[in-house]
DNA sequence: TTTCTTTGTCCACTCAGAGGAAAAAGTCAG
DNA sequence: CTGACTTTTTCCTCTGAGTGGACAAAGAAA
């Protein structure tokens, strides 16, 4: 089967598709009502885009007092897939066209392993996602990863915690792969652009997407828009020093936030105070698995182990500080946390909270927002789709 | 005499104003080079705007080879009216419609004896470039205050150094009084669109200018556009804590950048060395003037005064870690320094640039320019007039 | 003077888009 | 069931933006 090989031919049409795709199925008089044309000019485009498959009729709407509308979708065939690789697991998920996940996959594999080995890996995935009879074949794909990338060629560009992606035509392998369109991009900025599109920043211009899992990474959207910064390094907010002369980090800085709190650092820190004797609860679960992990930490802090608390409190109050510094500075609508340490809940929000509201300045934290994201691990490739999708739905 | 009642009626006209203001008189010829329209288009849109009046033949090209083109320029009897309101001095500069400077004035005046007194003031400083033959009157005005502004009614909202301007109505009165268009915004904004206009930001999309006066701040432009938050207080490092537990700062806080650098803590912490004897120059300056200000301690450090440059040092070195951090937060193209202690010059330079280039990665740093600013005070006045000039030279 | 290049003007043609008229397909009250 | 009223859709005309070609005007080079 060839897929969606037409692109709308213009911004009007790709205006269209947009709305379709956010508002689901819509009739042409409420898509009249949401775009600013005359009927007649929607008319038009509506049909020219129907000549192209890309939206097909789809039977008729209720009526609003007079003669029913007949309704229009995006094309009930088009799927999306959505790759969230992170630095020891991978998601991948098939979306329709209005991005809504209709089959999702996780599986554990360290990033590090280097590019064809976790290709592999995404290859075998998507391929079970297609034997599942969820796609016959994808119109596009997005893919994150979890260092900065050159946007516009989709290239991994000195990736701290993934050297042998340095430079891995990651776009163009994967679209020769697949075959269809790719476009790669951090994994901060998908899980930004996944919360803006379906969870809680929802017609929000000005955010951050502040996402700690192994490491911790910042996405930034002005106006509605990804900042990637000129390198594509943007966002990466886990080398700021937190701590004047504190840990020793691995770029070889000292007190750097990434070195006193994220998913790392936590199970680090959780694992010294476990074989010092600190915490029973933290000591046993060490004593059971091998290994701790921040899903370990979370769980013995929701059984009250204090020592679990107070690393999330102490981690929680480290980036407190750093978020304060870039709320002060960028002055968003919202924040937004996100990431594997989610899971941390009311414990570790409260604490960012805390150090925000107390160290910027009331006009900036005033009417300041500062909430859990809502999609979890469907952020990520939610982002990706949508990533692809707004690059098809563009004028060619 | 009225003035520019016209404004231009569409986007070509608005583009060609811009092209016409940034680079200076041009031929039909040159125009169409540097504009996407048919010759026939471009003519009709060129004869409309010499309707209008805004632009006006200026005699005959140099021939390229051929037939002479004619030359257009703006009229060159429009004036903008640039105000930069700082903490303790007002700058204003009335400039023609290609921005360049005519005449400038400077006056001491704390910007603390609230709106009325500093309009009189203002308004006593625009009457005298008047009389002074430079302007018949005015076309538009920018105007630049320390602090937050609601940017679209042009207020200033929650000053911290200026309290008494709070909810003023600084656009509407001043237009009033000046009877022309007026725009509003920060101080720091504004320096950082003169330097992007006629300084060393020329052709850079994203870069931050960090303005080192009384206070900090630091002006922010995203893609060409200046980002002002969603309450207009972006930009606001001042108080970024700097140092755990340091200073007591006037806004409440402990250790904010501002308490530790800035040019009212540099004279303070001069007078303190001075009195304390850690400094002979220093003290000699007190005593000859009775007070220090930075200016003393630059010209301290210019004749070698330990002591001076080792504030430099230590302030440079504090703004550089913060700075460092909006770095790799940003990933900005360009850094620019300036504001009133540009004077202390290469060792504050120096200074942050050592620390920032150790704090942030590689990959953002690597190709990062960290320069002063080159237009010193009239980077202010300038881009209040590009403000305004922006303003008026976009669609209707 | 001839030839070539650039510039300015005119004009015919295309196309996007607006907006009115009227037909088609409903709802709703009586 | 009927007639009055709404909403949706189609059709058609009209306007105005913009393009591109032809040609005249003005100068440079030979």
């Amino acid at each position: 089967m060839r897929r969606m090989t037409a692109r709308p031919a213009n911004a009007h049409q790709a205006r269209l598709l947009r709305l379709l795709r956010d508002g689901g199925p819509n009739s042409r008089a409420q898509l009249g009502d949401q775009i600013d044309l005359s009927r007649s000019k929607l008319a038009v485009e509506v049909d020219r885009l129907l000549e192209t498959g890309l939206v097909v009729a789809d039977g008729l709407a209720a009526s609003r007092g007079g003669r029913r509308s007949h309704n229009i979708r995006l094309a009930p065939a088009l799927r999306f897939l959505g790759v969230d690789i992170g630095a020891t697991s991978i998601d991948i998920a098939v979306t329709n066209a209005e991005l809504e996940v209709l089959g999702h996959l996780n599986q554990p594999m360290d990033v590090r392993e280097g590019p064809v080995a976790v290709f592999e890996q995404v290859l075998s995935m998507a391929a079970k996602l297609r034997a599942s009879g969820l796609a016959e074949g994808f119109d596009g794909a997005g893919i994150g990863v979890p260092g900065p990338v050159r946007f516009p060629e989709g290239v991994p560009v000195a990736p701290p915690i993934m050297p042998g992606w340095d430079g891995f035509p990651v776009r163009e392998a994967l679209s020769q792969e697949l075959g269809c369109p790719v476009m790669v991009d951090n994994d901060v900025n998908l899980m930004a652009m996944g919360e803006q599109h379906a969870g809680v920043a929802r017609s929000v211009g000005d955010f951050l997407c502040v996402k700690i899992g192994t490491g911790i990474g910042c996405g930034i959207v002005v106006g509605g828009e990804v900042h990637r910064g000129v390198t594509g390094s943007a966002g990466d907010i886990g080398h700021i020093q937190a701590v004047p002369d504190g840990r020793p980090c691995a770029c070889g800085n000292r007190g750097c936030l990434e070195a006193h709190f994220s998913g790392a650092a936590l199970a680090r820190d959780a694992k010294e105070a476990a074989l010092q004797g600190l915490s029973a609860e933290l000591a046993a679960r060490l004593e059971a698995s091998g290994t701790l992990s921040a899903v370990d930490v979370a769980a013995a802090a929701a059984a009250g182990d204090a020592t679990s608390l107070d690393l999330i409190r102490e981690g929680g109050n480290r980036t407190g500080q750093v978020i304060a510094g870039l709320v002060s500075f960028f002055n968003p609508g919202l924040v937004v946390i996100g990431g594997g340490v989610t899971g941390l809940g009311h414990t570790l929000l409260a604490a960012i909270r805390t150090q925000v509201y107390r160290q910027s300045l009331p006009l900036a934290t005033g009417n300041l927002p500062i909430v859990l994201g809502e999609l979890g691990p469907t952020a990520g490739v939610i982002g990706a789709a949508r990533l692809i999708s707004d690059h098809l739905f563009s004028p060619a």
